[in-house]
DNA sequence: AATTGTTTGTGTTGTTCTGACACAATGATA
DNA sequence: TATCATTGTGTCAGAACAACACAAACAATT
C-alpha cells in the first residue's frame, strides 16, 4: 500500500488511508559543528517551526510508520529509531492549524475532515549521521532544516514538550543505547565524542578523565590514522568495536548495582 | 463523563464513547511474601489470563484512562503510573476472542463493532501497595488474582510482551524512579528492601554492601521500632525520606557520568 | 534459665574507580 | 624556529566497591 501523494487525497480521503485517533511525531537529532541538530519544518501558510509527523496507514506497524516519515523527510533508511513517549492529553491536537491552511488554499475542507479530529501523538527520537542528511521539505511544508537545539524558538502545538522529553530520554539512554555510534560518522576523534556526551549531558566533563574512562570500556578501537588539519596536535581517529558495545550496554555503561 | 457500566453499553456503542484504534494495559505490580506480583484477570468465556486493560474516553487523558482502569480493578486512587510502551503492531488485536465472547453470551455483534476494529495498545504500569489492594473483577471478567510473576504461562494475545516490557523497564528505571516507596508499605525492613531490588534485578546481592550503599545514600530513616515476631534477631524498620529520595533520584542513584 | 539455630547489624581489608591536577608531545601558524 | 592551542599520558589522594568475619539479637528448644 502506498501512501498518497497529493494534498488533495490528505484532505479528502485521510480516514481512507490512515488509523484514526493516532499520530505521531519524529525527534530526528543530528550532531554537527560540536552541536546537536534537531530537524524541523514549517507548514505551508503556517508562520511556525513544527516536528515532523505522519499517520499510521491501517495495515502498517507503528515502527514502520515512524521509519516512513523518517524516510520522506532524510531520505535516511535503516536508522536509529526509538518511541520514546505518547502524548495523549485531549486538546493537544489543533485543527485550527489545518483549517487556516485549508483557507489559505483556496480549499473549502468537510467540518468532519481526518485531520480536525482528536489525535493522541506518538514520539519518536531518530539518531541519524548528520553528513547523510539532506532534509527537504514535502508538499505539506515550505521549508525543511536543521536547527541548533538551543536555538528552538516556539514550536507548534506541544512540539516543545515533545522535543524537551526526547532529548531528556536520550540524556537517560545514554549508558544503554548506542547513542555514540549512531550520532558521529564512523571515524571520530575523543573530543569529538566529549564534546557530544557534554552536549547531551549538559555538563562540562574533565578531557582526561572522560579519555581513561572511555577506553576502560573497551568499546573503541584507536585508528592508525590521525584527523590532520586543524591548527593543532592532530587527534587519534576511533571508531566503535560494535560486539564489544553491544556487550557493553546491556549492562549499562557505568554499572549500578 | 461517566463510562458506561453494562456490558451491552460497550457492545453496542463503544464508538460513541471512546476514540477509536487507541487502547491501554496496565501492569499493576505489588510485593507481596518477598515476591513479585502482577495483577491479572480471565475475561469471561475465555480461558487465558489477560492483563487489565481499557479504552480511553473522548474527551479524556490516556493518563486519566489509565489511572481510571487501576481504580476500576483495585481500588486505589492517586497511584504511581506510569506509560512504558506502545504496542503497535497491525496484527495484535484480536476481534476473535471478543466475537467468542459475544457468541457465549448469546448476543449477535454487528460485523463493524468497536472491538472487532484495529487498536494500539498504551502500556502502563503501576506500582502499588498489595496490602491496600482487594482485586475484583468487572462485569466483563470472571477472575481477578495476583500472580507470581515467576508463575505466568501463556497470556492472552500479546500480553506477555507487555508484561516482560514492563519489568525491563522497571529494572531501567529502577534507579531512576521511586520503585522501592511505591511498592513496599510505609515501615519496611532492610532485607525486604533488599529482596525486593533482587526480585526486580533478578540477581543477588551481598547483604553487607547493600545495606552500606543504602545507607549512604541517605535517602532512607531508620525508625526507633523493630520488626519482631520473626523467629530471628529483630530488623529495624525503616521508612523513606521523601525529600532526599526524591533528589537523589534525579542525579540517579548511582551516579553515571 | 541456659542452649541452639538462624538472621541481622557492623566492621575490616585490599582493590578498583574517581576527581583534580601537571606536563610533555604535536601540528599549524607566525 | 618559536609560539600557541590542543591532544595524549601520568600521578596521587580520597571514595567506592567486592569479598569476607564476627558479634548481637530473637525465638524455639531443652
Amino acid at each position: 500500500m502506498q501512501v498518497p501523494n497529493q494534498l488533495s487525497a490528505f484532505i479528502q480521503e485521510g480516514d481512507k488511508w490512515f488509523l484514526p485517533s493516532v499520530s505521531l511525531d519524529c525527534v530526528i537529532l543530528g550532531f554537527h559543528d560540536n552541536q546537536l541538530k534537531v530537524l524541523l519544518l514549517k507548514l505551508k501558510h503556517s508562520a511556525v517551526w513544527a516536528l515532523p509527523g505522519g499517520f499510521v496507514l491501517k495495515e502498517e506497524d507503528t515502527e514502520t510508520a515512524a521509519a516512513r516519515v523518517l524516510k520522506e523527510r532524510t531520505g535516511l533508511q535503516d536508522i536509529f529509531l526509538q518511541q520514546f513517549h505518547v502524548f495523549g492529553a485531549p486538546n493537544r491536537s489543533d485543527g485550527s492549524i489545518h483549517r487556516k491552511g485549508f483557507l489559505k488554499s483556496g480549499i473549502e475542507p468537510s467540518p468532519d475532515n481526518f485531520l480536525f479530529q482528536r489525535f493522541i501523538s506518538i514520539g519518536y527520537y531518530a539518531l541519524v549521521d548528520f553528513a547523510h542528511v539532506t532534509p527537504f521539505p514535502d508538499e505539506n511544508s515550505s521549508e525543511c532544516v536543521w536547527k541548533d537545539i538551543h536555538e528552538i524558538g516556539s514550536l507548534m502545538m506541544d512540539h516543545n514538550e515533545i522535543l524537551d522529553k526526547a532529548l531528556e530520554t536520550v540524556r537517560l539512554q545514554l549508558n544503554h543505547q548506542p547513542i555514540g555510534y549512531n550520532l558521529l560518522p564512523q571515524k571520530f576523534t575523543m573530543p569529538e565524542l566529549q564534546t557530544l556526551y557534554e552536549t547531551i549531558l549538559d555538563k562540562q566533563l574533565d578531557r582526561r578523565n572522560f579519555h581513561r574512562k572511555m577506553n576502560a570500556f573497551g568499546i573503541l578501537k584507536r585508528l592508525k590514522e590521525t584527523r590532520k588539519g586543524g591548527a593543532h596536535r592532530a587527534p587519534f581517529l576511533y571508531s566503535f568495536d560494535m560486539r564489544k558495545y553491544q556487550k557493553a550496554l546491556k549492562q549499562g555503561l557505568n554499572g549500578g548495582w
